[in-house]
DNA sequence: TGTACATCAGTGAACGCGCGTTCACTGATGTAC
DNA sequence: TGTACATCAGTGAACGCGCGTTCACTGATGTAC
């Protein structure tokens, strides 16, 4: 059967929403082809005339995350108090349950780095949020400052969703967050 | 074939030692029990004479990882800056490219986290972990403290193996650790 | 001390299942005349 | 404007493979007499 002029276009990007969606739910290798085209109503004969594989469909997943990641990036540092916004984000509660929807760097690049199947476009999406940090911070040492608050959210998001106690993950994005605007304020006054 | 007496307790072990190094370098996911037994020269029908599923034996594995960094702790924190030690250590190239041999909180127990299948093992090597950051810092606000160190720590080596550029790795580790021993210094010193 | 037997750690074939991938096919629609 | 045809997104059966798990079996050794 052939479709109006930009079906394929439509379902190519329905299949790496969906993608982007399960890998960083479930996991890369937890996620079948199968299951997930037919999440789409689809069969799963036809993936393979919009990917030539799952490691192609995985890095465009990755890419749309990371755009997705971008654009939420873009209106959290437009506010007035910049890096307590993505603070406050990064270490909401949403966050924490969310990973579907959430930063792909704890996520799918973690797994890809777990297969030695590293990806440009984790050094862009870490890029991007350190340059953001760094023009937040504003002061010299901006870019050691921007990996430091980096590594912190990121290491308490990983944590947070690993322990077993809710109340201790809660806990954990609790104080993680007070240190870090605390930490941070300090950096935005010196820096002035 | 009848073994001498304590020859399936060295065969438990062996098995449970193996998987801790697999699951913690390729995942839990992508290890199968099949080449795990085939590794140790055994075959892989004895497996559940050992144990009554793969689940089980992560937990034993996980457990076993656990025991191995608080033997490696204990030395760390019985040095004169142990706080240093665990730092360096945590963070050395070592750690970034031996993740079958380190610490299981960014590897198993952030799998175990995103199969939603918790283990109170995490949440012990975490806290095991804070008590003796706590004990090194020895300041009030100590507990919050070690929850920040960790977290950074954590983040800095998740951030390091999953980006592409080793160069940007190794960076990612140095700017962490000069940076944490700074903060970490000035924490000491205002303990005492 | 020598023999018969019970034990049980380990064997290896087999189970159903889901994986990624291939491929001959379908059939509604856009295009050509 | 009406008809014949080419296109090609999507179909669905099939491929080999490795997975976790089961189970009837083996055979060297410890034990009992």
């Amino acid at each position: 059967m052939r479709y109006s002029q930009d079906h394929k276009a439509q379902t190519h990007r329905r299949i790496i929403k969906e993608a982007s969606v399960r890998f960083r739910r479930d996991g890369i290798g937890a996620t079948g082809l199968q299951p997930l085209m037919k999440a789409l109503d689809l069969t799963h004969g036809g993936f393979y005339s919009h990917f030539k594989s799952k490691d192609e469909l995985v890095e465009k997943a990755l890419q749309a995350a990371a755009a997705e990641l971008d654009a939420h990036c873009e209106t959290l540092f437009s506010q007035e108090r910049p890096l307590e916004a993505f603070i406050d984000s990064y270490l909401s509660a949403w966050h924490l349950t969310s990973p579907a929807e959430g930063c792909p760097l704890p996520t799918m690049s973690s797994e890809l780095g777990l297969r030695g199947q590293h990806s440009a476009t984790t050094d862009a999406v870490l890029g991007a949020r350190l340059k953001q940090i760094k023009t937040a911070l504003g002061d010299g040492r901006g870019e050691e400052q921007a990996l430091m608050v980096m590594s912190t959210l990121v290491g308490a998001l990983v944590l947070a969703r690993s322990v077993e106690k809710p109340a201790l993950a809660q806990r954990i994005l609790d104080v993680v967050r007070d240190n870090l605007k605390a930490l941070n304020l300090e950096g935005e006054r010196a820096g002035q």
